[in-house]
Order: structure tokens, then C-alpha cells, then sequence
DNA sequence: ACACGCTCCTGAACGC
DNA sequence: TGCGTTCAGGAGCGTG
């Protein structure tokens, strides 16, 4: 499911056709995502200029002359498509499509999701920040706010476990349970144990392995799951290996530990972890 | 301020 | 082979 790095690298592939394009045609098929789409949401599309198209957190943004902003959330099963380009032909829309966006370039892209948990909106783009998915957002993981001090302030009194704390969006912004696992792996840390009672500098030590975690899964693309898969166009289809997520069983891969990767449950959510070299 | 459980949704994987 | 059941999970929201 698309986490930071899935959605970056669908912002880059979004980039070459979207960026400076007029749309000359935005087809919604349906009332809703998770939330109602914005009223008369294709209408107000029609027409528009894609000023630029940036990210915050898992939300893609692309900002529209004049003044507003699409916001767009791929939820746990969003993709995008691109089709049309080099004179081949738009892809039709298909089951779960549930808006097709025409550029004036001949570009198609097309958003589909099949459990639609993703939503999207406009926005005025100086009222940004007041929008009430964004307004309690924390630091960009990758941005110069989150630091190791942040981090610190941030965790202490937090007697939740640090994997429920990083999957908390108002103190780090675009995490999710593959690369907390990811991160809590690389760094030894138990995702099990009560943030405040982590070492400040293990903690510490932990801002650059999120950082690293990220920056390599966005380099390799992102990460495949079983609701990426490959198709002519697709964005946001990536190999990447991980270490502990999805390896229950398996030998844990941490230099010189003899662990094995187990899974547990936590907050709902499943949890790879190797309970040998995460303390 | 923090913590927890519930909820949305469908396709894939699994069991009988 | 076919059907029913379980699971996956981002994150808002209500409650304590």
C-alpha cells in the first residue's frame, strides 16, 4: 500500500504529464471515496492549469491556477495510471476507475481504487494548512523539522509503544507499518517498548535510520505490495526488500544475529519484528 | 494530552 | 470446484 515513498515516486511519475498541464477533461464516476468528492468536483477540474505538483505527508497535491489545490489520498489500495501518451490510445475506464482525468497534451490518467479508502478534495492553496486532514499533520520525516531533538521532545510521557507512536501522524508525518517495522529493525529497537522509556540516544539514532529507510525505498521506487501490481502505466509499483516486514519465520537479517523475524499484533495492525536483536 | 477501539471497503488467501 | 470466512490496513473519529 502506498506509504511516503509510493507516493513520491507516483508524484514523479505524475510529474512529466501533469506539471504545467491544462486538463481538458476530469470524468467522475462516482459520489465518493471514503468522504463525498468535493461538489461539482469535475466541473471546477475542467479547464485548469496543474501549477505544480508536490506532496505532503501520503497526500499528493497538485495546485491549480487559480488558487486551489487538488488534494488526493490513495488510502490503502489507490493507484495511478497513465495512458495515452505517444499517440497510443486513452486507456477506457474499467471496473473500481473512479475519476479520469484528460490532459490537453493527450495524457490520461487514471485513478483507481478498489477498497476506496483514498479521497480527494479542493482546496484553496493559501488555506492549505487549515484544511482539517492537514492542519495536525507533523514534520515531513525527510523535511529539516524532524530531528533528532524533535524527536525526543516528542516521545517523552509517550507511554504508547514507539512503533504505535511513529504510526502517529501528528508527530511524524507519512509513516506507515512497513517502514516503521523497516526502521525499528534496522535500528534495534523493540517496537514493543514504551516510547519514553527509549534512550534518548537510541532515539537519536533512530532519526537517520528513518530517514535512510525512506530515502532508499524512494530510490529503488518504493515498495511493492500484493495491491501494486505491474500494468503498462502504472505508477507506484516497486521490488524493494525489506528486512522484517512480511518475513515472519524467516532468519533475521541484522549483521551476526542468529534471530528469527516474528509477528505480532499490535494496535490492530501486524508487526514484524526480531525479538533476538530489537531490545 | 493521551490512549484505545471502531469503522470504512474489497480482493486475495485460506479452509472445509 | 465452490463457497464462506478471515485478513489486510490509513487514519479519522468518538469515547474514556
Amino acid at each position: 500500500m502506498p506509504e511516503l515513498p509510493e507516493v513520491e515516486t507516483i508524484r514523479r511519475g505524475l510529474l512529466p504529464v501533469l506539471e504545467g498541464a491544462r486538463i481538458r477533461h476530469a470524468d467522475v464516476r462516482r459520489p465518493d471515496l471514503r468522504w463525498p468528492f468535493p461538489p461539482e468536483m469535475g466541473a471546477r477540474l475542467m479547464g485548469r492549469r496543474v501549477l505544480r505538483l508536490w506532496r505532503r505527508s501520503k497526500y499528493l497535491l497538485a495546485d491549480l491556477d487559480p488558487g486551489e489545490t487538488l488534494i488526493v489520498h490513495l488510502g490503502m489500495s489507490g493507484r495511478m495510471m497513465i495512458s495515452g501518451l505517444d499517440g497510443a490510445p486513452p486507456k477506457p475506464p474499467g471496473r473500481h476507475d473512479h475519476v479520469v482525468i484528460d490532459t490537453e497534451g493527450g495524457a490520461r490518467i487514471t485513478f483507481n481504487d478498489p477498497r476506496r479508502f483514498g479521497m480527494m478534495d479542493l482546496w484553496p492553496t493559501q488555506a492549505l494548512g487549515h484544511h482539517r486532514l492537514l492542519a495536525g499533520l507533523g514534520p515531513e520525516p525527510l523535511g529539516n523539522s524532524f530531528h533528532e531533538d524533535y524527536l525526543v521532545e516528542r516521545l517523552k510521557g509517550r507511554r504508547s509503544p514507539i512503533k504505535t507512536a511513529l504510526l502517529d501522524q501528528k508527530i511524524v508525518a507519512g509513516l506507515g507499518n512497513i517502514y516503521v517495522c523497516e526502521a525499528l529493525h534496522r535500528a534495534g529497537i523493540s517496537p514493543l517498548r514504551p516510547a519514553a522509556r527509549i534512550a534518548a540516544k537510541r532515539i537519536r539514532a533512530l532519526v537517520p535510520v528513518i530517514r535512510e529507510v525512506l530515502c532508499e525505498a524512494i530510490e529503488s521506487g518504493g515498495s511493492s505490495l500484493r495491491d501494486y501490481r505491474r500494468a503498462d502505466g502504472e505508477l507506484g509499483y516497486f521490488q524493494h526488500n525489506f528486512r522484517a516486514y512480511g518475513r515472519e519465520g524467516k532468519p533475521c537479517l541484522a549483521p551476526g544475529c542468529k534471530g528469527k523475524i516474528a509477528r505480532i499484533t499490535q494496535a490492530g495492525r501486524s508487526t514484524f519484528h526480531c525479538p533476538q536483536c530489537q531490545r
